[in-house]
DNA sequence: GGTCTTCCTTGATTCAAATCAAGAAAAATT
DNA sequence: AATTTTTCTTGATTTGAATCAAGGAAGACC
């Protein structure tokens, strides 16, 4: 897909002008990140901020005793990292690709004459507000929900009410994601499995369309 | 203290001028709120955004089985409910004085009118930005650290590394801000009084000087 | 000053999920 | 195709904190 076509996907440019776009394109650096790969450590300077195009990438932070703890999966379209922007100029996360993607990287200072265009900015600091409020969200959902919960809440975020979804992330990486072992959600998929309201298989995760109707 | 005085202490507005902060003044409305008084509710629309002169003011969640979590206790100086400026205009969260406050109220289309002095929007999305980066962290503290942990981040967050603080807030508050249960902190501060860490008498805390040292 | 309410404490019990352990399956690498 | 690595599963056990329960202390209110 061309670029041009890319970003008039992304909500934070949807509104743009023809022009603007090819402005928006000239400054972006198409970049591709293996699996693995880590786009930037926490506390690490930061002179860019990214958006995602293709793949998924997860952002954590690690506690003092090594543990990583997600503090969001990225889809497509979403920008990140943006808060190296103003006032502090380190990353708060970490960011590392679950499979190999494609982001845009925009430079700190380039992005920051984008914003004197009051519309582009306006847009911009709606998509942080969102961000906060995903983030309250999510302080409810990890401590207020139980296991069970976190999971619908992550496949409806993530994919959408659908019945058949194939899954690009592995079980694992939706453990870490819902803050529980690897262990819990397999004991907890088996549980699914028996109540009838998914099925598992291979790449393919099969939900009853009943578990939809009753949230 | 004068408006006047009190502005100039709060971050957002440090750096504007005299003639800046007289127009502040006279778009803020004061407000007192008693304790237990709700200011707003989640979900409900939202007219206007706010900073906390004095008291604490609590901002919470609502869990569908009717439990609350505490997204932050706000101290004096800080802004909140900014959220609803751009995008959509329900507050994400509600918020109760837990002792007698007083605020400054912003009219909505007001504050965006100070929005458009480039040096005044930046301050502010650098305060946005410091808000995301604490709910990041608020994330990584839920999830990975003991309550005996969170007790203490929550402490020096709210009161620095003192070794005695008149508490204003309530066992029961403290509980509810760093996730727990009233019964859990009161057997916590039983065992931390044990290991000689800490003596909590009457509205007095005192914090035994070789705890700060080891963190 | 007395009553009522909310807050705090202490004890006994329960519970959801983590941890430890170890084998099976799948994927990646050679 | 064979080997190595990572992921996934299943079982047994532990654990930190929640819940349930009930009495005591402190504050608010009349």
């Amino acid at each position: 897909m061309h670029e041009r076509e890319l970003l008039r996907r992304i909500s934070l440019f949807e509104n743009l002008s023809k022009e603007n776009i090819a402005e928006v394109v000239e400054i972006c650096l198409p970049k591709k990140v293996r699996k693995k790969e880590i786009l930037f450590f926490e506390e690490d300077k930061g002179y860019s901020l990214y958006i995602l195009t293709s793949g998924r990438i997860q952002l954590f932070k690690s506690a003092p005793d090594g543990r990583e703890v997600v503090i969001k999966v990225l889809k497509q379209g979403e920008m990140f990292a943006e808060v190296i922007l103003f006032e502090q100029s380190t990353y708060p996360v970490s960011a590392v690709a679950l499979q190999d993607s494609e982001v845009l990287v925009i430079p700190k200072h380039q992005f920051l004459c984008l914003l004197e265009r009051e519309h582009f900015r306006n847009e911009f600091i709606g998509s942080l507000m969102q961000k906060m409020r995903y983030l309250a969200d999510q302080i409810r959902a990890l401590t207020s929900y139980d296991v069970e919960d976190k999971f619908w809440i992550f496949i409806e975020d993530h994919f959408g009410r659908k019945t058949k979804i194939t899954s690009p992330l592995t079980k694992k990486a939706i453990a870490a994601a819902i803050d529980t072992t690897p262990e819990t959600l397999s004991r907890l998929l088996l549980r699914l499995k028996e109540e009838d309201k998914l099925a598992w298989e291979g790449k393919i995760l099969k939900i009853n369309p009943t578990v939809w109707q009753q949230r």
